[in-house]
DNA sequence: ATAGTCATGTAATGAGTTACATGATTGC
DNA sequence: GCAATCATGTAACTCATTACATGACTAT
């Protein structure tokens, strides 16, 4: 149930429409949770059923803008701190390791190559991204910059775990 | 669709029924990509409907064992060199990361705090099944071996990540 | 006028989780 | 005899993805 909170969170920064959060979730969410278009106005129709949002404005177009409730507020932050992170992640990509074994080495070799230059593109499109939030100073960028910097650390992890990988392989 | 491969890939070491199966994601692939008794029994009769596997012996208690078909052989290959690995992962840990200006800044260090701990142990705990699976010689040992390493650098970089990002805040 | 963007909603499908339901065999 | 383990299957529910469907406003 995190696209609920997902939602409520980037409406503790300001009321937005269901348009406005999509574009939000694309520049700010996108590599941690991504949500698509029907997910969202779904999502926001139940929000407002549970009393977590509400319609602050209309305008044209039918356009709804929805307003984070005080309840709305409570609950987001109960996620916060006291709702455990999720522990276990799937990986399609570890699982693929595991029967590594049923394809020939050169080619084990290749995808563990592939693997890391894959980490070494997503790191310097995350540095792109960098330059770009570098200077926001509202709360999202604030701390988007600390889940950046996560993926600075987690795709440099990555790529170097993939090159020790690739040597592993005889 | 990757229980299905996970299931292929399993199979592909020697024929198991649903239940030894089970077992055997409990064991070895548990970290990567769970799996329930129910989703186990549902996928191995749409495998075995799509001819990528078979059923290969019945014992008691209704037990059937389930052999990988050549079709299933190339599909797991096909799998893991030519489809691309998922790129984004979604993380609620990330995500709360993102609203952390929602909650008082000794709360968002103490979370933070919390995340280096857990990382630290999720590391000790990976620690043990190494010496568990050290021994091993079979091939989802080997492989295994390859993802575990990929756990103990993950988790290292979680923790030195978490303290770093408690430093950020002030 | 018309292209671009703003704006919302529904339906179908696939995947994962939890719970329900049942019964046979084995070891003590 | 009985507890533990072996063994399979189904149902309800939630979440995410893709596609369908529609229409209003705005700038040129």
């Amino acid at each position: 149930m995190s696209l609920r909170h997902a939602v409520l969170g980037l409406l503790s920064e300001g009321p937005a429409s269901g348009y406005d959060l999509l574009k939000l979730f694309d520049v700010s969410l996108s590599n941690v949770w991504p949500a698509t278009q029907s997910q969202l106005y779904t999502e926001l129709g139940k929000l407002a059923d549970a009393g977590l949002v509400s319609v602050s404005a209309e305008g044209p177009r039918g356009r709804k803008e929805y307003a984070i409730t005080e309840e709305g507020t409570a609950e987001l932050r109960h996620w916060i701190t006291e709702v455990e992170p999720t522990q276990v992640r799937r990986s399609d990509l570890l699982l693929r390791v595991f029967f590594l074994a049923e394809i020939d080495p050169d080619q084990a070799r290749a995808f563990l190559s592939k693997i890391a230059d894959e980490a070494a593109k997503n790191r310097a499109d995350l540095e792109g991204i960098r330059g770009f939030v570098e200077a926001g100073s509202d709360n999202l960028s604030v701390y988007g910059r600390l889940a950046l910097e996560w993926g600075l650390r987690f795709t440099d992890t990555q790529r170097e775990w993939a090159e020790w990988a690739e040597k592993q392989i005889r």
